[in-house]
DNA sequence: GCCAACGTTGGC
DNA sequence: GCCAACGTTGGC
């Protein structure tokens, strides 16, 4: 039962997976995030065929970089049960999985990256965009106008 | 390296 | 359930 599509901005610092890791492997389960809203977004909201911006932080130009699709359904981030992961996570059981995650899968990059200096000087058209106001959500939705907004300063 | 924002934890 | 302390994110 498939919605209408939706929009989402996800970030990654590109030391750790950037959108050239993320154009070699074609898609990539969206492990780590370990914060109850960006999970809620992924578990209870994403569907397959949503589209996502790649955004990049912690780096010299931070912003958004590529284009990404939802690949598949949430499933349990499996880095919760593994030891060694630094996800690793000792409440959460099998059976009762606290972490959840979709995978993605690249679509492209951008012509030229849209940076979070252009952004600001464009915040009075993206009045709400939870990117100026929600600093620790690492996925976030994107309303379907600012969307296009976001995409017409490519 | 600094620090603002803010989610999470834990004492009560 | 409140709220202060703490820890993390992430821009600059």
């Amino acid at each position: 039962m498939a919605g209408p599509r939706k929009y989402w901005l996800m970030k990654s610092e590109p030391d750790a997976f950037g959108i050239d890791d993320l154009r070699q492997r074609g898609s990539e389960p969206w492990s780590g995030v370990r914060n109850y809203q960006a999970r809620n977004f992924m578990r209870d909201q994403m569907q397959p065929g949503d589209l996502a911006f790649l955004y990049h932080s912690s780096c010299p130009q931070p912003g958004i970089y590529g284009l990404m699709t939802i690949a598949g359904p949430p499933y349990p981030d499996p880095t919760q049960f593994d030891r060694k992961s630094p996800y690793y996570d000792a409440a959460s059981t099998r059976e009762q999985p606290r972490w959840h995650l979709v995978d993605v899968k690249y679509q492209r990059h951008l012509k030229r990256p849209i940076l979070l200096a252009e952004l600001r000087a464009n915040e009075s058209r993206l009045k709400g965009l939870k990117l100026f106001s929600a600093v620790r959500l690492s996925v976030m939705p994107v309303a379907p106008e600012h969307w296009e907004r976001i995409l017409a300063l490519e």
